[in-house]
DNA sequence: TCACAGTTGAGACTAAGTCTCAATACCTTG
DNA sequence: CAAGGTATTGAGACTTAGTCTCAACTGTGA
């Protein structure tokens, strides 16, 4: 996975480099979401000297190429899903991170019927969904 | 639409304080989204005298009690939105922040899908369209 | 191997948001 | 229309998120 994020990186025409391919790593090895704080405490936990801007570029990078999502949590906070470069959304688990993929079953209906009525030229949008995964439902019934 | 707000808080048990009335006129005489930082600068412009904290602590209010919803825009910042308690979704003019709202012309069913695909239980959900409203894109066409 | 443009880390800097605390102002009760 | 208890307030310290600059460094293509 993380040699996905450095094939594709290389495509778009950007120096491999050292800290690149220690994030690449770093962020496949996460389960679900995380943060940038998350990655920059990944680094130093493992004294990798990476600076915090440099994670801070390569997450921008990485969100262009569609390699990373950008979600926002309910709460408030940025986080960052690794995913295909295709178009889909995310259902996250409340209470434990983890992530499913949902291609767009019907969402460009609603989006489509949103335009006519309003009258907007829809450029983008943002679909989020959250709740609790399978294992955290069956963790919580077994208790 | 200031004093809609500040009967809603009134029901919520809160008291209606001096700062709490002149937020809810700068909020009800903005049009669009806006961002605590415009609240705040609004509030420094008339000389108001009202802290920081006060308007945060205004808007977690007002959006617990679902008077005013905050959106998460392309760029990262984060906004709110003044609206109806009801469920709902919004559209956003990109360019000038124009808000539309939407009700849930059919995403009930994608949410419903999604789950019984993934397994998830969806507890929330947020969505956010983004675009040009019909003023900004005849505008355009016209210049 | 060389040169140069892209990239890096440090750290200053800005912006966003939270917290504490003493002072104040609602609002209920009498 | 007091008076008193409690919710609320502003100031400002503090924390966290994110950006920017710049000199030093390093991929990479020639
Ligand atoms: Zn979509
Ligand atoms: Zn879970
Ligand atoms: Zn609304
Ligand atoms: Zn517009």
């Amino acid at each position: 996975m993380a040699r996905e994020l450095l094939e594709a990186l290389d495509q778009a025409g950007v120096r491999l480099t050292g800290p690149r391919r220690e994030l690449a790593a770093l962020i496949a090895r996460r389960q679900g979401h995380f943060t940038a704080a998350d990655l920059l405490a990944d680094a130093e936990r493992r004294r990798l000297g990476i600076g915090r801007a440099t994670i801070f570029r390569l997450l921008e990078l990485l969100a262009d190429q569609n390699l990373v999502e950008r979600v926002d949590l309910p709460d408030g906070r940025h986080a960052y899903v690794p995913c295909e470069p295709s178009h889909h959304h995310h259902l996250v688990c409340v209470s434990c991170g983890a992530i499913s993929e949902v291609d767009d079953c019907g969402i460009d209906a609603v989006t489509a019927e949103a335009a006519r009525r309003s009258g907007f030229e829809i450029q983008s949008h943002r679909l989020e969904l959250f709740g609790r995964c399978p294992n955290c439902k069956s963790a919580e019934s077994h208790q």
